[in-house]
DNA sequence: AAGTTGACTTTCG
DNA sequence: TCGAAAGCCAACT
């Protein structure tokens, strides 16, 4: 294969950047269907607590993973995706609590995933 | 090497 | 119950 080390800094860097995105991707498709999980909750399952880093992940590598399961802490999907976050929520039957204005939250205090 | 951005969280009013 | 501000971590420029 390679005869050459390969530099490594820059391996380096990606391995780790990779290790990072991994362990977000594998817990994210660890959670069942009909649970979900906050980004905080998914950051401290893997030792970490940048939630902001792993709603990152999801923006960039979450497009081949079930990120609808994953949820802001007050319940709400992320952005503007929560039309299409429904769609899923409604296909696995997540429990959702809906406002007066047809606004929607997933109910945390039934959903939430606990690994 | 340093600064800015971001699919966030938590606390105060 | 809702709104605004500060804090933390990782990636990108």
């Amino acid at each position: 294969m390679n005869g050459a080390v390969g530099g490594g800094g820059a391996e380096e860097d990606a391995a780790a950047a990779a290790d990072f995105v991994s362990r977000v991707l594998e817990v994210v498709d660890s959670i069942p269907a009909g649970r979900v999980m906050t980004y905080g909750g998914v950051a401290a399952a893997i030792g970490s607590r940048a939630a902001r880093a792993v709603g990152g992940v999801m923006a960039r590598y979450g497009s081949d993973s079930p990120w609808w399961r994953v949820v802001r802490a007050s319940g709400h999907p992320p952005l503007d995706h929560g039309t299409r976050a429904l769609q899923h929520y409604r296909t696995e039957d997540t429990p959702l609590r809906w406002g007066h204005d047809g606004i929607y939250r997933v109910d945390l205090t039934a959903a939430r995933h606990i690994p």
